[in-house]
DNA sequence: CCGGTGATGCCCT
DNA sequence: GGGCATCACCGGT
């Protein structure tokens, strides 16, 4: 079982999507302690035509090709914000989205944030979790194992299954099965509902 | 509960 | 200029 971020630029990017189920993440950005855990994932990579680094090494996904454990922070439908882990050896454009985490410290900072109450959906998307956790451009690049955006390896709770699945809002590469999520948890993102097993 | 749609700006062609 | 790894809101059911 391996608990390092840089075991992530050593294993495929299918089993380090998967892998980054239940880890933690730690914002304490604008002095405000917020975390969660990971329980939705989906990976992109350089031979996938639905990842920004396919076809496409430019200054915004320069980021994916360099080391593992680094933030790829992208802007997107003129106002919202998603964040990547990067993953894979260096040279490799790979990165994993994290679609959805389970508030854990902060909820009420999350809130007031989020500008809304409901729990349930307050970081169960993509964006609605950078928007939880302040997170925006400003990040990409950022090393993970530093302050104000911190990624600790953790393990899924005894009793905790994994569900894999296509992603979620892309056009292409729809049969690719690089989604996965904690079975059973309520905060995934709301398109959570694929039977397989 | 569900599907449709407008918001809004950056990146790449 | 087209498309986008999204979200919230609206109206019908």
């Amino acid at each position: 079982m391996s608990l390092l971020i840089d075991d992530l630029q050593n294993i495929d990017v299918a089993t380090a999507t998967k892998m980054l189920l239940g880890w933690q993440i730690i914002s304490t950005i604008n002095g405000q302690r917020i975390s969660g855990r990971i329980v939705e994932t989906e990976g992109y990579h350089q031979d996938d035509s639905a990842s920004h680094s396919f076809k496409h090494r430019t200054p915004r996904t320069e980021v994916m090709f360099g080391p593992a454990g680094h933030a790829y922070v992208y802007f997107t439908y003129g106002m919202h914000y998603c964040l990547n882990v990067v993953t894979g050896p260096e040279g490799r454009g790979e990165a994993v989205l994290i679609r959805a985490i389970e508030p854990i410290e902060g909820i009420d900072s999350m809130k007031k944030n989020r500008k809304k109450a409901d729990l349930t959906t307050l970081t169960n998307g993509p964006a609605k979790l950078c928007q939880a956790l302040s997170i925006n451009t400003a990040l990409t690049k950022h090393d993970l194992r530093k302050k104000p955006l911190l990624l600790i390896p953790d393990v899924l709770q005894k009793g905790e299954s994994i569900v894999q699945t296509t992603r979620i809002g892309i056009s292409q590469a729809k049969d690719a099965l690089l989604r996965f999520y904690v079975k059973d948890s309520q905060f995934v993102s709301k398109y959570s509902d694929e039977k397989s097993k």
